[in-house]
DNA sequence: TCGCAAAGTGTACTTTTGACACAAAGACAT
DNA sequence: ATGTCTTTGTGTCAAAAGTACACTTTGCGA
């Protein structure tokens, strides 16, 4: 192992960001429509951005997520880093070609991110990528740009393992909730059936959500209750020595 | 968000690996001493290097396994990219100098890695960072140069967390081993005692470890049989949907 | 007032966990 | 050969958790 002059090459560096939201029903990404480009494929793209010389990578990948959805400290967690010298397809929008023209061999590295939101508290910005974004279902998404669909898996699983480590599913509902769209939401996540009796049984003994005052209204059917998260009894949980929720 | 010069920034990327061992007690974690520097307090550092211009980030993850200790095809796995641009100690050996003093302004952004081996196999190699490597208890870890601490707590959660979801324990130990060895292996890991009768009983319901026909010999106390990991039987685990172990 | 649609609730059975103590095997010293 | 030392290896019982399953309740609206 020698000091080499191969040592001496540049990266650009590059954030995306996996944003997960949940429309009371089924998981949803929000991707971009990329700008079509001849003889290559129109294909949808994770939303990301080079990082600026400033950042650190959390910031970026923040920056990312507020630029796209108007969202600030939202919860923001890293999947990993992606990236291949022989990166299959280059990205083709304009900055990015800019940035890799003055140095054509340099080799892009992407820190991914995921991102649980409330989809209620989205307002498309008119940033100028973020106009083409929509919010697609996890079951229709077949193949993306880049090697983003391997992000994307690799985001959806690490949302899997960890729903199981930590109450992080409360971030795609609003505060006030039903039951059922928390049920809901674990289906959809874990891709599998909860018993409704059960799931209600162990999410009460964990006491990790508190029943509000307050019903549903104009529904036409049994109304149900609101409840809430319970930070305070979650911590409490934690501090027994808690690891796994087993759902 | 225009296009500016910011986005024009050069990136050193490295890759660091945090490399655990277990000496059939204690867990440990494979750590250089680096070359004293004036003004600088001495301190142990992960090994790593930086990434080689025909690399992808896990090939260079395993050649610095490699150099450092002869072993190939060894579990491997990302733990995240870790790097600031305000990264307080800058790395110091003559390699790293070189690479930033071209370029002053370069960040440098790690890529770290954990890994998995069984102790017995490693021989320490020649080369020049090899040389000044040791097994450091996991227990005495207080400190480590630039941000290489933090690094070590996230690998350290890493596998604490995966322990629980794969069986990937059996990469400390040599293929032959006993059931105490295990136990400890266990415990060490998770950082708390397990309870001896309840964890044979538990490995055994999961089936995923097999009696040899063979026992401990020249031992002064009751011989041990040996056992050996079944991988077809993880695999049928695997099938019926299994995520959780729950020691 | 009837129908509809989703909410909300309990029980019996099985499986898993957790706590706990003593006999068995072999080496070695006397 | 006998005793001592050290670690292996084993079973039970009670408590907790998990699983499977169906009917009543509520409010709206036709």
């Amino acid at each position: 192992m020698q000091i080499k002059n191969k040592h001496q090459i540049n990266h650009r560096i590059s954030t995306d960001c996996v944003i997960f939201g949940f429309d009371f029903n089924q998981l949803r990404v929000l991707l971009i429509e990329r700008q079509p480009v001849e003889g290559v494929p129109q294909m949808m793209a994770l939303p990301g951005d080079l990082i600026f010389e400033e950042e650190n990578l959390d910031m970026a990948a923040g920056r990312v997520l507020k630029e796209l959805t108007g969202l600030n400290d939202i919860f923001l967690e890293q999947v990993g880093a992606f990236g291949d010298p022989n990166r299959v397809n280059k990205p083709n929008d304009k900055k990015w070609l800019q940035a890799v023209r003055q140095d054509p061999d340099a080799r892009v590295i992407t820190v991914a991110y995921y991102s649980l939101v409330n989809m209620n508290d989205y307002e498309p910005q008119p940033s100028s990528f973020a106009k083409s974004a929509s919010w697609i279902l996890v079951d229709d998404i077949k193949e993306l740009a880049f090697d983003h669909f391997e992000i994307f898996q690799a985001a959806l699983k690490k949302l899997k393992d960890k729903i199981n480590m930590q109450p992080i599913g409360f971030n795609l509902l609003p505060e006030k909730f039903t039951f059922s769209q928390l049920h809901k939401l674990y289906e959809s996540i874990l891709g599998n059936e909860l018993d409704k009796r059960n799931f209600r049984r162990k999410m009460l003994k964990l006491n990790m959500v508190e029943s509000l005052d307050e019903k549903q209204e104009g529904v036409p059917h049994k109304p149900s209750q609101y409840f809430k998260f319970n930070e305070e009894n979650y911590l409490k949980l934690l501090e027994k020595g808690f690891n796994n929720f087993g759902f």
